[in-house]
DNA sequence: AAACATTTTAGAATCGTTATAATATTTTTA
DNA sequence: TAAAAATATTATAACGATTCTAAAATGTTT
């Protein structure tokens, strides 16, 4: 593991703020200024393969990577905004209604953010 | 509701191969040949704001359109295949675990496929 | 230290998607 | 119906995110 792959890995795994390559990039370079942004998408790729981070994508913005934990997601249907929460594990109950063997799963759980509901309600009223 | 749009809608609703705007397109241009990407992407985002169909998104692959009614994917780990899967309607379990109002959620679960899983243990051996 | 493999780099290339601006079509209004 | 306004479609350009390329740098093994 090269010094830029570790801390790549801990950039990503120690925050809780779902960064695209670009906002690696920008945290990456206050450390090591020189840093070129070939280098961040290799190394997220690596670690994509090792499993020790997660990619978020959300259509129509940037993939975003993510500690690997186990968590779900709030996305926003207005903003579009991503959120942590954690749900229970849901392994058993889905494995159990099917015979391939379950991996591992991502769950989006879509709702609207308060920002959005305030606006929407808002826009109800015209 | 213009043809175009109709049309679009009829394929992706009658269709569970899960299309990219280029098969759409293609398929499409069965029926009119003269129609163009730029409105497929139109009236594909136009249905997506009317709700009336769903996109899913695998990193590193186009979106793909699909059918609105209510179902999960499985996901191959190897080949990133999708395949349709109808697990049982998890919103009320998940609305018990979080006060935000639940909209829909989209879930994957990631597997391997036949064909993977056949490949891995070949490699496996060597 | 020579040979080899791996990583990094800068920039070009690619790909999916959206924006643009002109044209065509449909709908509304007079 | 004709004129006006709104909407849809088109071809192509532009864009943004990501990957590819080929060269340079670095690290590892003999």
């Amino acid at each position: 593991m090269t010094d830029y792959e570790r801390r790549i890995y801990e950039l990503v795994n120690a925050s809780h703020s779902h960064m695209t390559a670009e906002e690696v990039h920008k945290q990456l370079r206050a450390e090591c200024p020189s840093v070129s942004l070939a280098t961040v998408y290799n190394n997220l790729n690596k670690l994509l393969g090792l499993k020790l981070i997660r990619r978020v994508s959300v259509p129509g913005s940037p993939d975003r990577y993510d500690r690997a934990a186990r968590h779900d997601h709030l996305v926003c249907s207005g903003c579009g905004r991503l959120t942590d929460i954690c749900f229970s594990d849901l392994t058993p109950a889905l494995q159990a209604q099917t015979d391939e063997e379950i991996l591992y799963y991502d769950l989006k759980v879509i709702y609207l953010c308060p920002e959005c509901r305030q606006k929407a309600k808002g826009e109800g009223k015209r």
